[in-house]
DNA sequence: GTAGGGTTAG
């Protein structure tokens, strides 16, 4: 890309100086067409910046460009982001004597509306005799709309040409239906949707994509994929839109399955593909399908695509392979924000904090521009490796030396930091100092530090906050009360009991699992669905059996927690999920990956104790707290 | 042989 910015200006110079001689020299028609035909393959191979000094080529020539030379040469300009070369190329319309041509002025539309010259845009349109006002006039005023945020007036123009009879077609659709987004959106969109079938459109591939796209952009991933299984000829790009609409929504195991089918179809991957599948690798710390992925991706000679490298730092890094991950961030030749942020992140969340932090100065170094999510990582690298003094420093540095302004979920962190290392009044404190509003996960943080030094009044505060904010968030009555059982209140657990029964919240269903020869092994409480169930609960047997064991050996006196932890009507889904990988102990990697929902106390406990006992390590992800820090990568992991 | 469009990373 680099290249092409350097040669841009020269472009753009050598368009002003031609065309000065343009208006006085003489036109000679056959030549003209010929160079419109190498213009037209330039432009389709998408090799603009050559488009363009052919362009110049011709004006060089003593050849006026006519109504087929202007589409390639706006389309071309606006794809190089050349908004000098726009306007020029607008005079050269007029002065060419094509400002009639509906093809050349719906070209002029588009790329003014690329540039978001919406007046512009519209003063095209508007100048244009309605008897050559086609339908793509109306479709590029449309999608400029639409692109520019102004959907309001995208649907009054769609309106308007169905009022006066200009014939929709599926481009018409195609803009309109990027404009629904949002889940307040999801009856337009639908509605658009009946539209395109009632326009007899509902064969297009793109506007099928596009209403795919609409629909996980409402939320609605359900009628997403109900649509998609709808989809009788999926092209590429429609499995990368079901695919990246799984990931983007956390539905990881959702992805994995559809890639599976993919491959089963024969239809071959691209880029686009394999960062959503690799992301939901990391999310599910599946090492073995992201190892194959890797693979894939240099069998198809995609190696060098800065967007898979980044996604593949991120996938090793949450996988618990911070060595694989360091190695292609090393190899990277030109590593951008993205790429430094993963893997300050990896060694953050590895509790490598000190690492972490020379990157981050290393990145400063190599005159990368931090920004806000980078920041996220350096300070949630600091809070896990318990780096008070550093974090506050780095956090007091982002505005004064960067001109960032902390966000919600910095000061998130930096209570995590400060409530970490018992500073719970500074904590406190910052929260009272805060110029935006506190969100749940700066309370959450509060709330978390609490339970950690058995606050309970700070705690209570916290948690009144949260009720208000996030009152069917169900992990913060739990939090407040583990606080109340830590210190023996049981009138305050009772309480919370109350509170929850009257609101009617359930501790939702959560469920386990754990990576298995490429398959991810799914359990949720009292499960008895999986082939090994019988050995599995053998093992949880034989685990409570010398849970036991080394209680009495270890505490003296102390049996009562360790029957409370073996002493339960119905087996979380943890459990299981330790016992299974205990059983297959030919899981091929020291730590284990556990991703839960929601974990206890208790399981807490017994998980730490397991560890103990059988020597082995446990990553825990829990996703509630993950979800809290979406873009950034914060306390996700507790490691034994 | 003209224009308009859909999917990507921390």
């Amino acid at each position: 890309m680099s290249w092409e910015k350097r040669k841009i200006p020269r472009v753009v110079s050598l368009l002003k100086r031609k065309y000065t001689t343009l208006s006085q020299s003489s036109s000679r028609g056959n030549t003209t067409a010929k160079w419109n035909t190498q213009l037209r393959e330039l432009s389709k191979r998408g090799e603009y910046y050559e488009a363009m000094t052919l362009y110049s080529q011709i004006l060089r020539s003593g050849c006026v460009p006519n109504a087929l030379s202007f589409p390639y040469a706006i389309k071309s300009s606006a794809s190089l982001s050349l908004p000098l070369t726009a306007s020029q190329l607008h005079s050269h319309v007029v002065k060419s004597g094509c400002g009639n041509d509906p093809f050349v002025l719906t070209s002029l539309i588009s790329s003014y509306s690329h540039f978001s010259h919406l007046q512009n845009a519209r003063k095209v349109f508007d100048e244009t005799s309605s008897s050559k006002k086609l339908t793509v006039c109306y479709n590029a005023l449309i999608s400029g709309y639409v692109k520019n945020h102004n959907c309001d007036h995208g649907f009054t123009l769609f309106f308007e040409m169905r009022g006066i009879g200009v014939p929709v077609n599926s481009v018409t659709m195609l803009g309109l239906v990027r404009g629904c987004v949002g889940p307040l959106q999801l009856n337009l969109g639908m509605s658009m949707h009946c539209l395109n079938v009632k326009f007899g459109l509902d064969n297009d591939v793109s506007v099928g994509n596009c209403l795919l796209t609409m629909y996980v952009k409402c939320g609605s991933i359900e009628y997403a994929r109900k649509f998609f299984d709808c989809i009788p000829h999926k092209g590429l790009i429609t499995w990368n839109a079901m695919i990246s609409g799984y990931a983007q929504n956390g539905l990881a195991a959702q992805v994995l399955d559809l890639y599976r089918h993919m491959e089963e179809e024969g239809v071959i991957p691209d880029a686009v593909t394999f960062v959503g599948v690799l992301s939901s690798c990391a999310n599910l710390g599946n090492k073995k399908v992201g190892q194959k992925v890797e693979v894939e991706i240099e069998r198809l000679g995609l190696q060098y695509n800065s967007f898979l490298q980044n996604a593949l730092i991120t996938m090793y890094s949450k996988c618990g392979d911070l060595g694989s991950a360091r190695v292609i961030f090393d190899d990277m030749p030109e590593k951008n924000l993205v790429s430094w942020t993963a893997i300050i992140g990896g060694y953050g969340t590895h509790g490598l904090g000190e690492t972490a932090l020379k990157l981050f100065d290393a990145m400063i170094k190599n005159d990368i521009q931090p920004d806000g999510p980078v920041f996220v990582n350096v300070l949630s690298a600091c809070s896990h490796a318990g780096l008070t003094e550093k974090g506050l420093s780095y956090f007091y540095s982002m505005e004064r030396d960067y001109g960032l302004k902390p966000r919600p979920e910095h000061y998130a962190c930096v209570v995590d930091l400060l409530g970490r290392s018992g500073c719970l009044e500074e904590a406190q404190r910052l929260i009272k100092s805060m110029p935006i509003k506190p969100d749940g996960a700066v309370w959450g943080a509060l709330l978390g530090a609490c339970k950690i030094h058995k606050n309970v009044k700070l705690g209570e505060l916290a948690f009144e906050k949260l009720v208000e904010l996030e009152p069917t968030n169900v992990g913060y009555y739990i939090l407040l009360s583990n606080i109340y059982s830590d210190v023996g209140d049981l009138d305050g657990i009772l309480r919370i009991r109350v509170m929850m029964k009257e609101r009617n919240l359930k501790k939702d269903m959560g469920c386990s699992y754990v990576e298995f020869k490429g398959k991810t092994h799914l359990f949720v409480a009292g499960d008895k669905q999986h082939p090994q169930t019988k050995d599995i609960y053998r093992i949880l047997i034989k685990l409570e059996d010398l849970i036991v064991e080394f209680d009495k050996l270890n505490r003296k006196g102390g049996q009562e927690r360790s029957q409370e932890l073996i002493s339960r009507t119905r087996v979380h889904s943890e459990r299981l999920a330790v016992a299974f990988a205990l059983l297959n102990s030919d899981i091929g990697t020291d730590i284990l990956v556990i991703k839960n929902l929601r974990i206890c106390g208790e399981c807490h406990l017994f998980i730490k104790l397991v560890s103990k006992i059988v020597d082995r390590q446990f990553i825990i992800r829990d996703a509630t707290r993950f979800h809290h820090f979406k873009g950034g990568v914060c306390s996700c992991n507790d490691y034994w």
